[in-house]
DNA sequence: ATATACTCTATCAAAATACTAGAATTAAAG
DNA sequence: CTTTAATTCTAGTATTTTGATAGAGTATAT
């Protein structure tokens, strides 16, 4: 299962991705869209920001932008910002390997080399689908 | 990520199927082959006797054995007995389903179908990868 | 100047996680 | 038949994570 913080990204990045280069959007009215709480929203969005996948434009009349192709925005991407890693176990993570406390010797484990297949499907299939694969045809007029 | 339960759980099941058919092992001695905590293990072993994967010997000399063939216990067996859902979300998942509160209409909504696809993806491949695998051949002489 | 919207940090309640404790039950063995 | 050793079961507990909320600060259009 994902976080709530997670799906909330994927569904605010999907609401500016609709809006891509045509100006941007405030976190209020993503929020309203979206049935995402205002404030919760707020925090998100600027994760996004300082991942650099979203801009902003600050005071009266502001909001928020997509500044990366909805296309190059994975839910792989998305997942390991919030949730982080999308590998099962912490010694086959790639992006947050750590050591397993209770393994003896990590090289003779006979769960990894599994563990390394499980972590590649989930891998693969989640930086297929994009910001872009949530935007139907009817929607990306 | 997969909770520290369901990797002992995991780790449990392989030491009990390197046995399968060679009588039981007790909960101390797999403790501290595997590195587990005694008395969390006794909880695991437990839930692993409701769900049917293991059988159980009680009073002086007593101990726990497999019941199922180590080929007929998937990862996605155990990770559902322990940390539930497969899917990333509860509204995709096929054993665990539960609506989305921020979701308007789940008939229109666009991720659905990508995060279906997701779990698939998931789902076939923890499903291939069972106990048995875990059985490096020098082991399961 | 003022209203508006993003920025940032702190706080908080509830749930989940990772254990621990201890009493009850069962059964083998002397 | 009593002791010992093992599973069974329920409860409790500390820590971390999750899902928020609060409010002060900063920037900018009007």
């Amino acid at each position: 299962m994902m976080s709530k913080k997670c799906k909330y990204a994927l569904k605010a990045l999907t609401r500016l991705a609709k809006n891509f280069n045509k100006g941007h959007l405030q976190t209020a009215d993503i929020a309203r869209l979206e049935n995402i709480p205002k404030k919760f929203l707020e925090q998100i969005l600027l994760e996004l920001k300082h991942a650099r996948m979203v801009g902003s434009k600050q005071g009266s009349g502001g909001g928020y932008f997509l500044i990366k192709n909805p296309k190059e925005i994975s839910v792989a991407d998305v997942y390991r910002l919030f949730d982080g890693a999308i590998a099962l176990l912490p010694c086959v993570s790639i992006n947050f390997y750590e050591r397993c406390e209770d393994c003896t010797d990590e090289k003779s484990c006979a769960m990894q080399r599994e563990f390394i297949k499980i972590r590649e499907g989930a891998r693969k299939i989640m930086s297929k689908v994009t910001i872009h694969s949530f935007i139907k045809d009817s929607d990306s007029q």
